[in-house]
DNA sequence: AATGAATGAGAGTTCATTCAT
DNA sequence: AATGAATGAACTCTCATTCAT
């Protein structure tokens, strides 16, 4: 790598770093090109040399979540297609899980992001809304294949799936705000009881 | 009523409904006050007549959906305290499932911007997340209180108390964004069956 | 006095007590007539019963010092046209003294605004630069007058005049606004002395 | 100086000017933004490149003459505190009212500004009187050292201070504002005598 | 006589983006 | 490649005054 080009990708991480910064702590809207650059260490004008326009750092900054999440899912989606037996099907899951798992702790500022501005109104929000509804109808589709396979209980796949979803990004967001939790590293535990066994205990069914 | 006070009673009505229309198409930041007087066709500062500020309007407009919900949830947070029985209990969460439901079918748009906005950085966004810690932390007492009384498999109950409540806003705010469901009216019975039973068919855990 | 016209003194009274209050704490422009017909307890479109406009209740509160000064003022000038004597010369001038005291002791808050709203640009300030320079003028016209007669050192009677009312201005201003004196009672004492024998030591002259 | 640099400062004179232009004919409040920068010849924007806010450029433009009439002061007042004999001393004097002299000059329409808002309420004239109410404790503290050298006639000092203060003001105030007086020239010399041996003649005392 | 709802011009400030240097 | 000066539309909020009731 030369000095220019080595030059330039510091500038392209100062940027990262700033906009990352100013994005969770402000929001896309109220953090302006101004205190990002500033931070960054670089003029106003040389902003628009690596980004076209503000919403597209944004876009590149939650596609580094984005884009390996959805390859997973759609490696998932592929390879579930070709899986016959039972523990075919499980590896497929258990891939997906690691690879899911990875991204997130890879990008969690990320996440913020994608869960801070998905309900905005205006182009950001709508491109994040894009993103949303792709990923609830994948993880609708690997529910309803889950189903078809007698795996799961049968019910409407795209309730579940969002309120799989839904739950995580309520969870997700308070905890990667600052809300505590008495037992953090038992969310996940709890989250694959709550959906797998349910509420009802099975002596208050009889 | 007088023609003045019928004609402030047509204002104000023209004010919310401009107002709702517009934060819901566009967002609280994005919606001006221009927008909104013109839409509602008043002056400018006839606005400040009626609210001290923008704030106050979005405000306004959310109480109505979250008054009644948060009068709701104490109604039976108070009720659970002397019920004793088993179906006075079972009578105190059918009384607050009602009014809930109740609430939102006739706030359905006042949902949307709370849901819309809650993410938000910012005073508004502020403001909605103190109503939803608290609304999280009553309903998490609610689940607390079925667990002690055996009513429900023991978990964390903010976990679970979260859970529901992130589906519930997952799906709702794109339920009432548009996005079609196969069977709208079946979204409660999924849910409820999800939360109570599980997705883990009594057959496959043995 | 009939009921009616009671009421409307008692409504005049309140207005200018209000408005008294407000210029003297927020200046002319701040106070607000909103502010003022509040505090007076009236509605707003009432003050116009009153007053024609903003500038009128102004004028009208500041009248109530600035009429009574006027009026001694030129009944010092006439009656000096016909003092002959030195004795009827300073009966005067201990008259007018009697008057502007008494003026200034009665209409204190009155004395504030108009030192305050002086040099503000607009009507207000010119309205009461009018009367300043006429002020300015009359006592210049005293004083020259003394300097006639051989009562006063001969010099410019206009700077002299304009540096004995700047000084009162500034001081009166500062002390009307809490500015602490070590020796209140004495400010006019040393005031005489200083116009009068000045400030150099004799001794120090030779 | 490159073409930039010299087209910045350009702009800046250009703002300065009309700025000072605007708030002397207007005062600081009726004087809008929007009429600078159309009289400057620059974009609305354009003016917060230069100054944070409007207030940042009134104390700008004062600041052109305060600072160099404070700092006059503080150099005689250290310098004071080191003259011994009556020679030194009175070259401190002089050297002072050189300064002043100077800096007024070169600075009048700035001093006029400093007068006119000098008694506004709010965070301009708040800020003009923290500055008006040092000049008065510098001035008392040097007339209080002449007093003790004998070399003034006993009085509180902080009286005389203001009143030499303020006569300046309102002589100053309505010499800028376009006052005629008979001989401008000799308004120094008047003071000087008026405040060295006052107004009473010697055999009127007697 | 009294009310207070309504007006609308005008204020200071922010900010994404452009472009000459 | 990099700069940063310049733009101007858009924002929320204030206020003296009018006038139908």
């Amino acid at each position: 790598m030369g000095r220019r080009e080595d030059n330039k990708a510091r500038k392209l991480a100062a940027l990262e770093q700033a906009a990352t910064r100013l994005f969770m702590e402000q929001g896309y809207h109220r953090a302006s090109i101004e205190q990002i650059v500033a931070e960054a260490g670089i003029a106003r004008g040389t902003f628009y040399l690596y980004f076209p326009d503000k919403a597209a750092i944004f876009k590149h900054l939650t596609n580094q979540l984005l884009d390996p999440v959805m390859a997973a899912l759609e490696r998932a989606t592929a390879a579930l297609e070709h899986a016959g037996s039972l523990s075919e099907t499980q590896a497929v899951y258990l891939e997906m899980s690691r690879a899911l798992t990875e991204a997130l702790l890879e990008n969690g500022e990320a996440a913020l992001l994608y869960y801070r501005e998905q309900r905005d109104p205006g182009e950001i929000g709508e491109w994040l809304r894009v993103r949303s509804r792709h990923f609830d109808a994948v993880v609708t589709e690997l529910v309803r294949s889950l189903m078809d396979r007698r795996m799961l209980r049968v019910a409407d796949p795209k309730v579940v799936a969002m309120a799989i979803i839904g739950a995580i990004h309520h969870i997700a967001f308070a905890f990667l705000s600052g809300e505590p939790f008495e037992d953090p590293e038992a969310i996940g535990t709890t989250l694959v009881q709550l959906y797998g066994q349910g509420l009802v205990l099975p002596d208050a069914e009889g």
